[in-house]
DNA sequence: ATTTTGGGCACT
DNA sequence: GTGCCCAAAATT
């Protein structure tokens, strides 16, 4: 009798199935492996017995596994790591999974791949197509599928290319080591409270028990070097450390400050590494020989070998929860990761989420404190611009305290930084003859106007056109209006001001890849730069000492809309932002620009007093029931036919489920109403922290047979809210 | 998700 | 009876 063993099938619409082993192989709960379903091949993870639900398959209908993958099997925590993570999204087991062995060729395969690069040689025939893949692949290797979505060209335009030796194949190692960090390459000097904190950290390392901490440390206190410690202790002990930042992108001046302290970058994670980078990382991480990994949050699902430390950085920071696919909080993620595998997990912030410091002053995480900057560097005065009394001129929006602030520094040499979270030049454009308003055809949103790339985009599905010189709805000719202001406007406005000063936009737009990013920190470095104009990009991770400016342009932005963490969210974004200026021997000044120098969140920033925020916030947050003393959970429906949606909804709302402990919202069409094509409507729930909230859920949602076009996404705990 | 099955219906 | 389309069922 063979044995028989539940698989977890990696296809998220496909229950556990049952299958037998052959005697030929040898399977343990984890292995990955491919078994038969219909006539194809699927992946799956074998289980542990009677962890997944469902009636044994009658003997008859056993089929054989086909293979086992040669990868070493996911470890018991990362499997709990799984349920628990399914279970508390509300996800399907398989999603979850997926993002386990999201490299998809890492698993298996040859030691070596082929990558291709330019050799240097010219085509016989030059044509727009082949100079314009030759002009952006300069510098690039990869594979052609790859190289020809970095040069927009087709696959067909390389291979001729190819062809004439143009560009030449490399063949690439795939498990070639990653050059290993030394954890006494450098020590740096440390001051009295990072020593104080970093040994607290270290004795944790070397215990190797379940313990969380809330490393709360004002900005530019030295965070970084403190956690660098219990890092190195992670490496002498030979175990593996996974750093989790908020954006990939700007990590540049993290790997410069890690590579000093331990003489070899970090191995990386994100989702723009190339195929062979990814199946090179993912094959060390799971046989160990990763030691430092640095990743965004996706990092965080991957199958370490022996995991002893986890850092989440800037942990308040919202881009850790993942807002399609499995919406995961990675934070949170982060900390029952460190618990199933019996480790310390630091989350490090100036400004920590209300839900992270109420886990501290309840004893559950434990508060580790760095009170001050650190090599004696003053935090920055702040001033508050009341709008409403300096009016910036039409069509301007800089008042004047904040433009002569910038005069000051241009005459005096130094840098200044201007915030707005709003990318592009203009977030609403009209016709001022009939009042047309240029709308997404996908989405309930504005276009908005880029004028360096001179097109009109959609923020939220990615459509984009050309700018019209007429409008679509009355034909009128150069009657387009930009309203309001994006960064790419200040940056303007700037210019007009000061025609000398050198200004930069600091976008996304802008600094979309990691040599960009690492070329912009270097033009301000070596002072190219006078005025930097960013969104919040800017307001983490960079240290320019001669910054002594920052001005926020609007503070009110984020608390319009009404979201549950709106004033949080300003209070960080401000609050870090305000760090970047005076790190260096100068001191820095803060001028925020705000129309409601009275509102608790403003007050707070420009007080300096961040407890008051907190108590604050504490107290809005207690009297909603909102998070951290309730809980928030949204359901929305969503097909591309509207009708079809709403009736949906309705008949789902029918049969909401009656208790005491929570409440149900709506349905009701969702405050972002149309999303790449597709009518939403939306339910809220708010429990308390005693109701069952996902067992409800799913209990609700699962009595329910919805049509094929509608979709249910279930968001727990969410941040976004639209 | 993908494939197979089977019912209803037009056509030979 | 046969072929075809589509929805429902099964996939272990």
């Amino acid at each position: 009798m063979k044995p028989r063993v539940r698989l977890l099938i990696l296809n998220a619409a496909l229950g556990p199935l049952d299958y037998s082993v052959p005697e030929t192989l040898v399977v343990e709960p984890g292995s990955v492996v491919i078994a038969p379903l219909g006539p194809r091949k699927v992946q799956g993870i074998v289980w542990d017995e009677g962890r997944l639900p469902g009636a044994d398959a009658p003997a008859a209908k056993l089929r054989p596994i086909v293979e086992v993958v040669p990868v070493p099997p996911l470890a018991q925590p990362l499997r709990r790591l799984i349920e628990w993570t399914a279970d508390y999204y509300c996800a399907p087991l398989a999603s979850v999974a997926r993002m386990v062995l999201s490299s998809g060729g890492a698993i298996g395969g040859p030691s070596t791949t082929t990558e291709y690069r330019l050799s240097g040689g010219a085509p016989e025939r030059m044509t727009a197509q082949r100079a314009a893949a030759i002009e952006a692949l300069d510098s690039e290797q990869a594979t052609i599928r790859e190289l020809a979505e970095i040069a927009g060209v087709s696959e067909g335009v390389l291979r001729g290319l190819v062809n004439q030796g143009v560009i030449e194949p490399v063949t690439v190692a795939i498990d070639r080591p990653y050059p290993p960090a030394d954890p006494d390459h450098h020590q740096p000097a440390l001051s009295a409270d990072q020593l104080r904190v970093a040994k607290t950290l270290v004795r944790a390392v070397e215990d190797g028990e379940y313990a969380p901490f809330l490393l709360d440390g004002v900005t530019g206190s030295g965070k970084t070097e403190t956690y660098f410690e219990p890092i190195a202790q992670a490496i002498r002990l030979g175990r593996q450390v996974l750093v989790l930042l908020p954006e990939i992108a700007l990590t540049e001046n993290f790997l410069t400050r890690f590579e000093e302290r331990f003489g070899a970058p970090p191995v990386l994670w994100h989702s723009s590494l190339k195929s062979t980078e990814r199946r090179r990382a993912w094959r060390a991480i799971s046989e160990g020989s990763a030691q430092v990994v640095v990743g965004a949050r996706s990092a965080l699902f991957l199958p370490y070998a022996k995991l002893g430390l986890i850092v989440v950085d800037e942990a308040h920071e919202i881009s850790f929860k993942q807002d399609d696919g499995v919406r995961y909080n990675a934070r949170d993620v982060s900390v029952m990761r460190a618990r199933f595998e019996g480790m310390p997990v630091i989350l490090a912030s100036a400004t920590p989420a209300l839900e992270s410091l109420h886990m501290a002053t309840s004893g559950i995480y434990k508060k580790l404190d760095l009170p001050s900057r650190f090599g004696g560097a003053q935090l920055p005065d702040i001033k508050l611009v009341d709008l409403t009394v300096e009016k910036p001129g039409a069509g301007r929006w800089l008042a004047q305290p904040l433009v002569l602030g910038i005069e000051e520094r241009l005459a005096r040499g130094e840098q200044s930084l201007l915030f707005l979270n709003r990318r592009g030049y203009a977030p609403l454009t009209l016709c001022r003859t009939c009042g047309h308003r240029f709308k997404c055809p996908n989405c309930s949103a504005w276009l908005v106007e880029h004028r360096l790339s001179s097109r009109l985009a959609c923020h939220h599905c990615g459509f984009e056109g050309p700018v019209p010189h007429e409008c679509p709805e009355c034909g009128e000719k150069d009657a387009l209006v930009a309203c309001g202001p994006g960064v790419e406007r200040i940056a303007d406005e700037v210019g007009e001001l000061f025609p000398e000063a050198r200004v930069a936009i600091a976008t996304s737009d802008t600094l979309n890849s990691p040599d960009k990013a690492a070329e912009f920190l270097e033009t301000v470095q070596n002072k190219a730069i006078d005025v930097i104009v960013g969104t919040q990009l800017v307001t983490k991770g960079f240290h320019f000492p001669e910054l002594t400016l920052v001005g926020v342009v609007d503070a009110d932005l984020g608390l319009e809309g009404g979201d549950l963490r709106a004033a949080e969210r300003t209070y960080q974004q401000v609050a870090q932002v305000a760090g970047r200026a005076g790190r260096g021997s100068k001191p820095g000044e803060v001028l925020i620009q705000t129309r409601h120098t009275d509102a608790p969140v403003i007050a707070a920033l420009a007080n300096g007093d961040r407890d008051a925020f907190y108590a604050a916030e504490t107290d809005a947050r207690r009297d909603a029931g909102a998070p951290p003393f309730g809980r928030w959970a949204s359901i929305i429906l969503s097909s591309e036919d509207d009708r079809e949606a709403r009736l949906a909804a309705n008949r789902l709302g029918d049969t909401r489920p009656r208790a005491d402990d929570l409440y149900i919202l709506g349905p009701a069409p969702a405050p972002m109403a149309m999303l790449r094509g597709r009518y939403r409507y939306r339910f809220l729930i708010n429990a308390r922290r005693t109701a069952n909230l996902q067992e409800t859920i799913r209990r609700w949602l699962d009595a329910h047979d919805f049509p094929p076009g509608v979709r249910v996404g279930v968001d727990v705990d969410p941040y976004s809210f639209v």
